[in-house]
DNA sequence: TAGATTGTTAATCGATTAACAATC
DNA sequence: TAGATTGTTAATCGATTAACAATC
């Protein structure tokens, strides 16, 4: 199969969460323009999406629920379990770390890595805190393939430098830092600065 | 002036960014190219996106760092300080206002909410935290316009509702759950397992 | 000057939307 | 059937890149 444009995967991970939620309140079809309605996007974006991973409801009373979410799984989930780690245990890798915790079945987030001693050791929400030290150790025994970049600003280039050195594929980069990586790492980029700075002026706009 | 495309705004602030921290680093001037390398995007990119706020060089040894970052100012930050709160005091909402703390003239974090009783109050990083039954009276008293919103999943979507009725021009979204707005709010979703789900295809994919 | 860089138009690429046929 | 919905092509819109003129 072709390689999906980036924003579907995305809406097709935020499309699966909602029917997810709403087979949870006892729903069990759902219309296109009711995901849309959900996602501020319209309803052709969404059959759009859908289509793009070849799926087709054959009826004409909504998408089935649990039919739905396993078509997009089978597209977008690894076919087997993927180990993450959250670099920089402070506020912050903490929060997301709790996110993270048993969301989605084949994303596993095993360790978590900080320079400070006393934080090292803690089984703070269900996963050990190790030393920044043994990042490439652990990175390498735990089959760790993916690495949630929490540290201080002043420390990610450095940092996201030894998570390439130790095998990691995949970074998403929490700081307010643009990193390099090489082009066959993937990366992701969340920058709260710029995402803040970004609302602001489209606020002033629409005054 | 027209008004920017959404992935130019957030790039200018970026480069802003950058740029500032070169200065410290005693740098006076930087390339176009250089500033690329920095971001992962092409030179022409860089290029554009200043040609969009009007600025004009006007010399072949590179961009004027002081000058460029002041022009940049001038397109994208708000006329006045614009104060903004953060909704929702654990973890996550701790780390983004640690992140926010005097790091932009313009905005200004002035203001914490949770329901937790044992945090209300406290001023836990130079910022008072309030109980959430006051969202309205403080949102107007200190003329909060936009909202960093960090509570439980579960309650995103009320919690958007009730800044929405208090006045709140634009919210952030950190929550994992889509929330809907009238169309003259701004709004900026990080959905933090669509991140990781999205990295995750892409890591798939490079194998 | 020659070489490097900026600024800008035109072309391309990719993503969204409009229009509508097919289906229940 | 009539009405509502899905699936899909074609058109549009917006963002990026290629090409190159202008400048130091």
């Amino acid at each position: 199969m072709k390689v999906l444009p980036e924003k579907t995967v995305k809406r097709l991970s935020e499309y699966r969460r909602t029917m997810l939620r709403c087979f949870d309140e006892g729903k069990t079809h759902i219309y296109s323009h009711e995901l849309a309605a959900l996602h501020n996007v319209t309803a052709v974006q969404v059959r759009r999406d859908i289509m793009f991973i070849g799926y087709s409801s054959q009826s004409r009373i909504g998408y089935d629920i649990k039919d739905l979410t396993k078509a997009i799984g089978k597209i977008i989930d690894p076919k087997e379990v993927m180990n993450l780690a959250v670099v920089g245990y402070g506020n912050l890798g903490k929060a997301l770390s709790a996110y993270l915790m048993n969301k989605r079945p084949m994303l596993k987030l095993v360790a978590a890595f900080d320079i400070d001693p006393k934080k090292i050791g803690s089984l703070n929400s269900g996963i050990p805190c190790y030393s920044i030290e043994r990042l490439r150790e652990i990175i390498a025994s735990q089959n760790i393939t993916m690495a949630i970049l929490s540290v201080p600003s002043s420390a990610a280039r450095e940092m996201a430098r030894a998570l390439v050195a130790s095998g990691i594929k995949g970074i998403l980069n929490f700081t307010t830092v643009n990193i390099n990586v090489p082009a066959d790492i993937a990366l992701e980029e969340s920058d709260i600065i710029s995402s803040i700075e970004k609302l602001a002026y489209f606020v002033k706009r629409t005054r």
